[in-house]
DNA sequence: ATGAAAGCGCTAACAC
DNA sequence: GTGTTAGCGCTTTCAT
């Protein structure tokens, strides 16, 4: 019955189906089912075709271990991340595993949970897996120490970097990022722009800090205050949009370090009468699209294209497993996505923004 | 010089270390080191340990595809996930990567996005791949067809479930979370709730509503107005809670089918001058810490605990590896996770809670 | 064009 | 207590 299931076929063993079975099927070697299945040697096509239906008929599906264990390659790479809770590095496992998916690589899943010891557990692991490459993700863009030396297979850090300055490590354009935000609000005609952010601790929130700070200074101007260092939170959005309006009624602009400040922001500035875009513009950092489009009204943001980011990464470990390394640092540019929240105030529309609500 | 890594080590070939390279530098036999470093059969203790140390030395790591070569077990199993955007399969997949990491086991992450067709391919990939499970998760609760029958291997349904009973499938208990929301909103004295959810045609927001409704019906009340049903939105949420305003002021509750609709209400609410929890209360579903924490005030939600979920799964998974399946249906209880949106009105504290954002 | 056989790294059965 | 060897499933010479 030859379109069954293999494993419902009657007689069937439960034991895999193997290159020796197919063989004895169609009446031939093993080294010829190979040949056949890997259109390798010369073989008459009436044999190679008899070896291929055969193949199909069992539901035949090579044992990769098998492989692995000759050619020494396992088309396994490993993804070693240290963020718990994935908000990051989700878009970049994903975009990681569609492009080595596309090379026919399978990706072991490892969380290391922050946790030093997990990740070399993970890390020994995986040699003994003997993938052909590793990726190594996280949830800060800091640089860290690389995750071993002398590994014998090329390692990718993606968003993270490593120390080692020789490592290969894809990061986003942080300082870019920040650099089109400040030039679209200068474009919509704000000047006194202020900045709110994370902790000064955090990587990320000096680049765009300072990034900010740079290009204003650039255009002759300078940020509206100093930059409001705090968490990356919505509560710390509000609390520092009220200190904002308590110092300093002038600003028209707030360039946030993150969606959700931006989101506790525009909460803030609503309750306390300001209108967002008219009085007072609004951008944000990681175009989260529950923030962003939660928001109201909808955030314009910086996006710094994790997905394509993990992609890039992978590609850049495949290219290494095939002895064309990229060492060094890469960065990847981020984009800018307008929304309502800087609407040009020049042609202000009032009535219409100010009921999204209604049905 | 012993304490160096292997890879920088002078001589080092570049070629992994096998079992050989351990024999020859500890002076005894393939077969010797196999005992050593399993501990089985009998050896001098000194033979053993001269073992050991050579294998550290040579930071010896056993190639696991010739282990699986000769044990049919990979010690390996696949993950499939239907969910792109990952917001309910990350935590399952963290909680079942936890319990299999401990069991040994190493994870291939297969994201299906949603195609039919990818999904075959990887369950190809891993049948080739000799997984000794699999997981299949999903973003939704409907039963699904089954990935493929008669497999070789035990699957698990997490989150999801297969529409086959004899499959195992663990799924969270979403009318008992229902009525635990239910359950409390009575304990805090509402009488008049309302219901805003999710699509009609969507599982969860019909298992949702219904559990609701019958729940009420055994407290002798009746769900104030039928379920609205809509999208997974908080622009829903504010849509429909000016839709109950408009209608009928007398809700003293209402429990949303998620956090995302509970937040658009909380803000619907808000601004038309309607306090949470004192005139409404509120209480949302999934406890998406983002959503729930994020909301004025914060959110009481019913959480999934998809991370446990996903660990039994794992546990069951590993468990039918070992010949103990256990087909059916499997359901996981749901938990109240009580914040200030549904606080007893009976001690209202309202100058405190209006300013959360006061530094 | 096809078959036979060695070998990838490891384990286990058996010999000594 | 330790060494030798067959064999897991597959690929790849090398004969024929």
């Amino acid at each position: 019955m030859p379109g069954r299931k293999a494993a419902e076929r009657p007689g069937n063993t439960g034991r895999p189906v193997t290159i020796n079975d197919v063989a004895q099927l169609a009446g031939v070697s093993v080294g010829t089912v190979s040949k056949a299945l890997n259109g390798r040697g010369s073989l008459r096509a009436e044999t190679r075709h008899r070896v291929l239906s055969a193949a199909e008929q069992l539901g035949f599906q090579p044992n990769r271990a098998a492989v692995a264990l000759n050619s020494g390659r396992t088309y396994t790479v490993g993804m070693i991340t240290t963020d718990t809770i994935g908000r990051f590095s989700i878009p970049l496992m994903m975009g990681a595993e569609d492009a080595l998916g596309a090379g026919e690589m399978s990706v072991f899943l490892c969380d290391a949970r922050d946790d030093p010891i997990r990740e070399q557990y993970y890390l020994r692991t995986l040699l003994s897996r003997r993938v052909d490459g590793i990726i190594v993700t996280g949830r800060r863009t800091q640089a860290r120490p690389p995750i071993g030396t002398g590994l014998p297979i090329p390692v990718v850090y993606a968003f993270i970097s490593s120390t080692d300055p020789r490592d290969c490590s894809v990061v986003p354009d942080e300082a870019g990022g920040a650099h089109k935000a400040v030039d679209h609000l200068l474009a919509v005609g704000r000047r006194r722009i202020a900045h709110i952010t994370g902790p000064e601790h955090h990587h990320s929130a000096t680049v765009r800090a300072t990034a900010a700070t740079d290009r204003l200074a650039e255009a002759g101007l300078r940020l509206a205050g100093a930059p409001l260092f705090g968490e990356w939170s919505e509560a710390w959005g509000r609390q520092a949009a009220q200190l904002l309006l308590g110092a300093n009624a002038e600003v028209d602009a707030v360039f946030c370090g993150s969606d959700q400040i931006a989101r506790g922001v525009a909460d803030a500035l609503r309750a306390a009468g300001r209108r967002v875009p008219d009085d007072v513009a609004l951008v944000g950092f990681d175009n989260w699209d529950v923030m962003a489009l939660g928001c109201q009204p909808p955030l314009t943001s910086v996006d710094m294209e994790l997905e394509k980011l993990g992609r890039t990464a992978a590609d850049l470990l495949l290219a290494a497993i095939n002895g064309e390394a990229s060492p060094g640092r890469h960065t990847h540019p981020c984009r800018l996505v307008i929304r309502d929240s800087t609407a040009a105030s020049s042609t202000p529309a009032p009535a219409l923004d100010s009921a999204p609500g209604g049905s």
